[in-house]
DNA sequence: ACTTAAACTCAACACGCGTTTATATTCGTT
DNA sequence: AACGAATATAAACGCGTGTTGAGTTTAAGT
């Protein structure tokens, strides 16, 4: 099955697949709402709204709302950099650095950020979601951490915990919108949150267990 | 307006409310519900039927989805005492202490975890949850930090970030389910986190600002 | 010209939701 | 016994949802 009619020199017939750009604004809308409102509170009816399409076209390029989803939710190259690179350097800084990337990734350029908030906007009604943030929180500082201090077992441990931090830390800011703290610069943040994290990626030996 | 017969002595007529305990099932199922399952995905049928009670009645009861839900959240004194004995005793300790009063309270008796867990899973979607749970935030930790140290402009703003992280924390290992914190024992989240967030609440002298 | 498939439009379906209305039953009070 | 409020039951309403299918138009191939 599947096969397709060919002409003698093998070349499919047909319409041939145009510019995508339909599907694109499609996949623009959606993540600007799933991002803005959440995955539930999201229709497929506004999200064709929004880019001047039917919605029945929606579900004929992605096929349902899951999908789509998921398709918004895949984490942007350039972010996954921001935290590789925020690994460079000396022990010394480590903590402001990877505050830094984090604040960065979801409080950057929208085409960063929109698909980071639609994850944790997610992650509470979706499984996709929770289960990709899951990977995230658990894995991402884990490279950075890797061979930094000697290799115990409780590595990824506080890998995983400073993560979880950073993202709470965020979720009050930008999805629960905690005054106190949306209002607060980065600079302010960055110097209180810092040694913090710090003290949890590459503590002091004395509170080392091994 | 609002008139009701009245005998001769004052006293009102008909039928006395009864023991509340079908008003009482129907907030223990919904309860259990939210906090299970969050505000969008839990239904008014389905906390009927878990509480042998047909869904008007639970219209009757609390008037609306949104209201029933705001009978629930409420933070239960027993929690709210946690926190205000956390910050009993020296510097020393603090940030051990109020870790565990963040773990305890959102892992410890089903009465007082599930108001916390409905207000997490609501907070994302539902507008009065985000609220109270912003309010808890900002507010919770700064009877605790309030003359602990010189009080500068800051010490809100550090009590605040400390709770969020916390909250992030929590979110991690129960909302979202990220396999390495959950199944992480208390104690060696405590040794991990507990530094850093003294670090945040009560600072080496060097790392202050004023 | 004719065929094929992609791109698009329109209308409808089935379902579950929060909520309302109408009606029956219980039961303390007069 | 009669009343009236508290409580319970049953059926339905209106609406928005994700999703489907049928039909039309457009573009690329022979």
């Amino acid at each position: 099955m599947n096969a397709q009619e060919t002409t003698s020199s093998g070349r499919p017939r047909g319409r041939r697949p145009g510019t995508q750009s339909t599907r694109k604004a499609v996949l623009d809308a959606a993540r600007k709402r799933f991002a803005a409102d959440g995955f539930t509170a999201t229709t497929i009816r506004r999200i064709a709204s929004d880019a001047n399409v039917d919605a029945s076209q929606v579900m004929q390029f992605f096929r349902s709302k899951d999908e789509l989803f998921a398709a918004v939710m895949s984490i942007p190259p350039s972010v996954l950099g921001l935290f590789d690179t925020a690994f460079d350097g000396p022990d010394n800084g480590l903590g402001e650095r990877v505050v830094r990337a984090y604040l960065q990734a979801w409080e950057g350029a929208p085409e960063d950020s929109e698909p980071l908030m639609a994850m944790l906007r997610g992650a509470i009604v979706n499984n996709n979601a929770s289960t990709q943030l899951a990977d995230f929180i658990q894995s991402r500082l884990l490279d950075g951490t890797r061979g930094r201090a000697a290799d115990d077992s409780d590595t990824a441990l506080r890998a995983g915990l400073a993560s979880s931090m950073l993202v709470g830390l965020v979720i009050s800011r930008r999805v629960i919108g905690v005054p106190l703290l949306s209002r607060a610069d980065t600079a302010a943040i960055v110097r209180i949150a810092a040694p913090a994290i710090q003290e949890i990626l590459a503590p002091p030996a004395n509170n080392r267990t091994s």
